[in-house]
DNA sequence: CTTCTGACA
DNA sequence: TGTCAGAA
């Protein structure tokens, strides 16, 4: 009868600190009821912890998190949640794949640059 | 012993 | 996000 979850037990079902729990609760992201001071987590609560760790796998930022779960609330409908997420997950390819631009340039640079150091080394090799 | 808040050699 | 302190 007395199943309310501490931020110790919420903290160990998702392979976090307490501290980082407090510290999501600063940033806006979890809102957890209070028996006097201390935080009492519901399942809805846990739900938001899980949204917030998948968002946090994705490389999303905290603040985007953070928008997201904002509107799941305000939304019922879930269709204005639904049209931002595939916002950020459009941004979040975006950069990805800027970086896997960078990256690819990156290698093929380095494949001249290895290819004329061992040629310059094989000349070196060979002449003396 | 556990949680809370606030601060940072 | 870690960690440590002082209080509850």
């Amino acid at each position: 009868m007395s199943e309310a979850l501490g931020i110790a037990d919420l903290a160990r079902e998702f392979d976090v600190t307490t501290r980082t729990v407090r510290f999501y609760e600063d940033k806006g992201l979890l809102a957890p009821a209070r028996e006097g001071q201390r935080r009492i987590y519901s399942a809805r609560d846990r739900v938001r912890l899980r949204l917030i760790m998948r968002g946090k796998r994705l490389g999303l930022s905290l603040d985007e998190i953070a928008s997201l779960l904002d509107l799941y609330d305000v939304d019922p409908s879930e269709v204005t949640q639904l049209t931002h997420f595939v916002g950020v997950i459009r941004d979040r390819k975006s950069v990805l794949q800027g970086q896997k631009c960078d990256i690819e340039e990156s290698l093929a640079e380095m494949d001249r640059l290895e290819a004329q150091c061992v040629k310059l080394l094989s000349e070196k090799q060979t002449t003396s």
